[in-house]
RNA sequence: GGGCGAUUAGCUCAGGGGGAGAGCACUUGCCUUACAAGCAAGGGGUCGUAGGUUCAAAUCCUACAUCGCCCACCA
């Protein structure tokens, strides 16, 4: 048990944050117990690339996962947020290869298994780095249940999952056109490719008629793919081709004859209206040449080089340079028309960032649309929430119009396809253990297939598999369903369509009941943050300068509705001043407690007017905290907390128990400092979930020797604690005390210098209350105060003022300046006359009396009421300063 | 070509059918024994444009403009 202490006067991050979080992970506070007694909440990390480093990206992203967390635990749910990292097929086996290049060597200089041992090397070396960081976060994840999704378990569920697909029929093997990556050496799937809008060139080449002079016109982006055309293809409606359908055309440089052939796909208005036909090289293309059999010849490798089949002068050219010498080769054979600017979409590896080059080639393939369909119902029938709700229709829009997903990927680092082919027979065989001889002919020669699977694959699984799938382990049934899935809007195709058309195949069940989806972090000029554009600001940087805290409440508040956000240092800088503040105002606590343990069961009558009112806001921000967080509003329950400790806690309560604390009986001190410690004991609870590691701190030595804030209950409501007329007559004397500074600061009265303030309350019932509380007045706004229900002598030499229904007088003696305060005086007028006329032209509206509801009328009529009183007392002073 | 988001104070952004908000910046005065990463007071906006719905619109609807993002097989 440690006593409470004097703290620093500015709050030190680096002192505190490891020490808690080592305190909170050795002590298992984060360890989720299954406990059928309890409910159970869940959240299962979308799992960083294990060769990442933590960006903003994941900040935002793993800051919310540990809000909802820590506020759930907090609540008593059994909370369980499961951390683990990817395997990222590409990325980590472009890391090893980057590496081996070092060394002069390439993978297929180790070979496939050496080369694997040192991906795994790499893995047990570097592969920690991000969750590293994310403790540097605060991530309040079970680290005893961390997953990779290539250890033993999840590559289980892989396989699984293969196998049932393939048995059921939904994975199948064909020759196919599919986005290939030349750098990558591996296809990729469709979403994978990103379509960049590129300046390019049309070029209008002339391919001639065998047997006749004439010729016919075509339009093509991509001139080398020439060599690899079969055909072309007119519109069968298209006059002007008319007398070319069934003629065959010479194609130029290869000097091979095509046919002409007439294809809907093909558009009369675009470039001439005739369309080169590339089977092995263009996905429209390709379905044509399926649609007329015509013959499909790849004359662009797996290197991005020619091929023999484009002929002895273009093979082993670079694709680019062919382009050029195509060109010009067809310029001098006088074949080539003109060259016009094209801006067009080009698609690139969202790796790699080189232009994809579309190839046919032999690829495992999904069929998705049996898949799709119960995904979309389950969005549509709201088995699953989108939070917002408008990414429902991203997500529809892309299951609806789906196409078949290529699964196969040309590396090494990933899970091995688990089929094995038969050089004999023909036989494929999938099996869930090794095949060393073939089912069907008993050949010992089978081979298991060379490719892995789409990194995204064993991601799709990632919901069950890490909760033990396909084992039927007490996690899955106390855990499955989780929650909620929180990330960013960028992998909805990616990830989470894929998790709930998986989940809906292999579960009967959702994954998750609730995506709530998030933005991505810009950098201050609204640009992504890139390496390549070296914008990105390091979140562990940040940690060390402003405390994980501090970045966490900036990216908490920051975050509005899955709209983007942008990283502002100055944000951060007032994330910072505020967790500043929180420490101030606790320190100026724990000062006051001293060794007091206060006492809780105060009676209701020993509270002042101040204790009644931070009680009752205080209520209403665990109120508003939760209903938000209940909302998945995060940052507008983080800007509540912010506002009652800044605006209410600090400004306006803290001042009000000095004079108790430092002047006041014991008797009313010890009421102050108990209301002091119960609304900063709840308040650091409200804060725990943003701000983990100030608040813990804070917690042990206001609580000494109590249970950590981690486990800490969750503050309820507390209806006794209401005091509308405490906050009502609070709010009064706030108006007036502010009234009374605005004059002074007008006034120029010096700081120090007290004024006899003069208040006159006509109603009873409020002269008593401002009887009662005008200690208030004389403290905050420095001065005595005299209340009265009117006065004879209105005094000359004093500033004048209105505010909730009371006339204030501040004497000032010779400082007052006649003109000055009358043209102030003028001022105030105006406003409350312009005011007042808008008021009553409503008042006016018939409309408006009859169709608003009452409580509007009513409260138009109040400021009426007020209005009018201000003016009437307004117009009289400046009638009698005018004498 | 479709879809989505944004447009509010000098800057960055909340809010959202009935009196325009915050932080930063700015002006003035304060090192007042929790905090100068602070305190007090203040200036500053016809809430992108045009229509419509409504007693009432910054807020809802429709068009448009500008910016950004996503999707899309027109060579």
């Amino acid at each position: 048990m440690t006593e409470r202490k004097t703290l620093p006067s500015a709050y030190n991050p680096k002192l505190v944050e490891e020490k808690w979080y080592r305190f909170w992970e050795e002590g298992g506070y984060f360890r989720a117990e299954v406990d059928p007694a309890k409910r159970s909440f869940c959240i299962v990390m979308p799992p960083p690339n294990v060769t990442g480093e933590l960006h903003m990206g994941h900040a935002l992203n793993n800051t919310l996962q540990d809000v909802l967390t820590r506020w759930r635990r907090m609540q008593g749910y059994t909370a369980l947020w499961l951390p683990g990292t990817d395997h990222a097929g590409i990325a980590t086996q472009a890391r090893v290869e980057a590496m081996l290049a070092k060394e002069g060597l390439s993978r297929f200089d180790l070979g496939r298994e050496k080369f694997l041992e040192r991906v795994w090397a790499w893995k047990d070396k570097y592969g920690h780095t991000i969750t590293m960081q994310l403790r540097r976060l605060g991530a309040s994840c079970d680290w005893e249940r961390e997953r990779f999704t290539m250890d033993e378990g999840c590559s289980e569920a892989v396989k699984e999952v293969f196998l049932r697909l393939y048995e059921r029929g939904l994975i199948y093997r064909d020759n196919y056109i599919v986005n290939w990556c030349p750098h990558c050496r591996t296809v990729i799937s469709d979403i994978e490719v990103e379509h960049k809008e590129t300046a390019g060139h049309l070029y209008y080449i002339k391919y001639p008629v065998k047997d006749g002079q004439d010729h016919v016109l075509i339009a093509t982006t991509r001139p080398e793919t020439m060599l690899g055309d079969t055909a072309v293809a007119v519109n069968p409606a298209d006059e002007r081709y008319r007398d070319f359908i069934g003629k065959r055309l010479i194609l130029p440089l290869a000097k091979r004859e095509l046919p002409v052939i007439t294809d809907d796909y093909v558009e009369t208005e675009f470039g001439t209206g005739a369309l080169k036909v590339t089977p092995g090289h263009d996905p429209n293309d390709f379905e044509i040449g399926r649609r007329h059999n015509l013959p499909s010849v790849q004359v662009i490798g797996a290197d991005g080089r020619m091929t023999v089949e484009a002929g002895a002068r273009y093979a082993g050219l670079d694709r680019w340079e062919c382009r050029k010498l195509v060109v010009e080769d067809l310029q001098r054979e006088g074949l080539l028309v003109k060259i016009e600017d094209l801006s067009h979409a080009v698609g690139h590896c969202y790796r790699c960032d080189t232009v994809i080059e579309p190839t046919v080639s032999k690829q495992w393939f999904v069929r998705m649309k049996p898949l799709a369909e119960p995904a979309i119902r389950a969005v549509q029938e709201k088995r699953v929430v989108f939070i917002p709700e408008r990414f429902e229709k991203i997500y529809l829009n892309w299951l609806e119009n789906i196409r078949d997903w290529c699964i196969s990927r040309q590396l090494w680092w990933g899970h091995r396809i688990p089929v094995w082919h038969c050089p004999d027979c023909g036989e494929s065989t999938a099996s869930r253990d090794d095949v060393d001889r073939c089912p069907r002919c008993g050949s010992e020669r089978v081979e298991q297939d060379p490719d892995v699977l789409d990194t995204w694959f064993s991601s799709a699984l990632w919901p069950f598999s890490t909760l033990g799938w396909p084992k039927d382990t007490a996690d899955l049934s106390f855990f499955y369903p989780t929650s909620v899935l929180v990330t960013a809007r960028d992998i909805i195709f990616f990830w989470v369509a894929r998790m709930i058309f998986t989940a809906l195949a292999f579960m009967e069940n959702v994954p998750f009941r609730e995506v709530f989806i998030h933005g991505l972090v810009l950098d201050a000029l609204g640009r992504k943050m890139s390496k390549s554009l070296g914008n990105g600001v390091d979140p562990i940087e940040v940690i060390e300068s402003h405390g994980a805290d501090s970045l966490r409440f900036m990216l908490v508040t920051g975050n509005t509705s899955g709209n983007d956000l942008r990283f502002h240092f100055e944000r951060l800088d007032g994330a910072r001043n505020f967790i500043n503040k929180l420490w101030n105002a606790s320190r100026f606590a724990l000062m006051n407690l001293g060794e007091d343990t206060g006492r809780k069961d105060l009676d209701g009558a020993a509270y002042e007017l101040a204790d009644r009112w931070i009680l009752s806001r205080y209520r209403q921000a665990v109120l508003k905290t939760t209903e938000h967080l209940d909302l998945y509003d995060l940052g507008e329950a983080a800007r509540v907390l912010y506002d009652f400790v800044w605006d209410e806690f600090c400004d306006w309560y803290i001042e009000l128990t000095k004079p108790r604390l430092y002047r006041g009986t014991p008797q009313e001190a010890a009421v102050a400092r108990a209301v002091l410690r119960k609304v900063l004991g709840g308040t650091l609870k409200l804060l725990h979930p943003f701000v983990p590691f100030v608040s813990e701190e804070i917690w042990h030595h206001l609580e000494p020797g109590a249970v950590p804030l981690i486990i800490q209950p969750w503050p309820a409501d507390e209806p006794e604690l209401d005091d509308s007329a405490a906050e009502e007559e609070m709010a009064v004397l706030i108006d007036i005390i502010r009234s009374i500074r605005h004059i002074r600061a007008e006034m120029k009265v010096p700081p120090g210098r007290r004024a006899a303030v003069i208040l006159i309350v006509p109603e009873e019932k409020a002269r008593r209350v401002f009887e009662q509380n005008k200690h208030y007045i004389e403290e905050l706004a420095a001065g005595t105060v005299s209340v009265a229900g009117d006065i004879a002598a209105k005094p000359a030499q004093a500033a004048h003022a209105v505010a909730a229904g009371v006339e204030i007088f501040v004497p000032l003696g010779g400082l007052i300046d006649i003109k000055k305060e009358q043209f102030r005086l003028t001022k105030e007028l105006d406003a409350v006359l312009q005011e007042l006329s808008r008021v009553e032209g409503k008042l006016r509206n018939t409309g408006f009396l009859a169709k608003a509801p009452e409580e509007v009328v009513a409260k138009e009529r109040g400021k009426q009421a007020e209005l009018t009183q201000k003016r009437e007392a307004l117009e009289s002073r400046l009638r009698m300063l005018g004498q």
